[in-house]
DNA sequence: TGTACATCAGTGAACGCGCGTTCACTGATGTAC
DNA sequence: TGTACATCAGTGAACGCGCGTTCACTGATGTAC
């Protein structure tokens, strides 16, 4: 990583940090892959950054909004993550759906700090509407597969999309939380959460009656 | 709540507290709920117990040794609750699986703290033996219920039961995770989490094969 | 191009606070005789 | 039944520590003229 005026120990700078905020942002980020989403402290994210303690308050209100924005920015990526595996639902919807799975999954294993910071640090939603808005646009994403699905199926047979998609979110965040983070708290599988994952979409969407030549139709 | 030498504030007691161990479980759990996972200390139980700081020490060895046994009591419980809401599997296995499902979300909302404990905070289960055996014994009502069902489908048609129970188990703890708590984090919904839940068990099932008029056979 | 000045990001010292942990101790309880 | 003693749960004072937050300040940067 590289800030704009110097890096971290990376020779001097002058008086102005010249990106704070964004260092600040990292160094929540590296801490709370370190020691988890309750393991960082603004003193320390100021050490980090090499400012001193009360430089942090130029930026942020308190601890609190940095953890915000921290999620926020994670949402947004997640967003962007699942996006890109629905790839419009090329070649086919079922096919697409079933990336956006493997996506999910692969953020929370790829990035625990932001997962950890959207998910799990208790930011109270009421009080941050764009980190709820940034929420609701990753939960979009998978909410418009859901639709194309839904909407390839017979007329009298269309399951709500909505619940559809409520139901996947939750099985992929539940997998996720429970076998497919790095920590210590994970419970062993005799297979791969992708694979557990991806079989639980395949039953459940059976259980809709879509089926596997459906998404051609 | 009532300790066996005296309530707390309510009169004298001795030198000896008489339950000390109870009343820091109790104190953890209490604090748990009001502030989250990480927000109680060692020395705001003793204070909660009407102890002195040090007097923790003659019961756990520290923080962690008094949350994993919170969180082992949590498992028992979770795995008795689960067991009743099982009953036997009567009056027919589909019924019965339901109701483990309904008595998951009901196990979550009724009681956040031991939930926090159980799943939330971040216990390293490697360190931790007696807790993943009360994990898994809780599990373990799950993975009954779902070898009962698969046991009841045609020879040929039947689904892994341990597979079955991981979805089932991730998608009820995804809502829940989700959806099911009492704190701010929570986001909205158009039904409520028992509806969500059992309406993604059925079409679960569904996708499995397991009829509506299967559990009869 | 040069100078004076406004802005504001970051300083560093200071504060009060609660925490975790230790220590020699005190006093209640139970038991051996 | 009574006494002496061992045990050990809980005391309370003390420590060093890191945190959050404040404050008057300093000095780099950009801009008006």
């Amino acid at each position: 990583m590289k800030w704009s005026s110097s890096g971290r120990g990376g020779g001097e700078r002058g008086y102005h940090h010249g990106n704070l905020r964004e260092a600040l942002i990292a160094a929540a980020l590296a801490l709370i892959a370190e020691k988890g989403p309750f393991g960082f402290s603004f003193v320390e994210a100021a050490r980090w950054a090499g400012v001193s303690p009360a430089a942090p308050y130029r930026h942020f209100a308190d601890r609190e909004e940095l953890m915000a924005e921290v999620a926020r920015r994670g949402f947004d990526k997640f967003a962007a993550v699942l996006a890109a595996a629905w790839d419009g639902g090329r070649p086919d919807a079922m096919a697409a759906f079933t990336r956006i799975g493997r996506a999910y999954l692969a953020f929370a294993r790829n990035e625990p700090a932001y997962y950890t910071a959207m998910f799990e640090a208790g930011i109270p939603l009421d009080r941050h509407p764009e980190l709820l808005l940034a929420s609701e646009q990753a939960f979009a994403v998978l909410r418009q597969g859901a639709d194309v699905i839904a909407a390839k199926m017979p007329k009298g047979a269309k399951p709500p999309a909505l619940m559809m998609a409520l139901h996947i979110w939750a099985m992929a965040h539940g997998i996720a939380s429970l076998f497919g983070r790095g920590d210590a708290a994970r419970r062993r599988l005799p297979m791969t959460a992708d694979d557990l994952l991806e079989a639980g979409v395949l039953v459940y969407l059976r259980g809709l009656g879509v089926g596997a030549g459906d998404e051609k139709a």
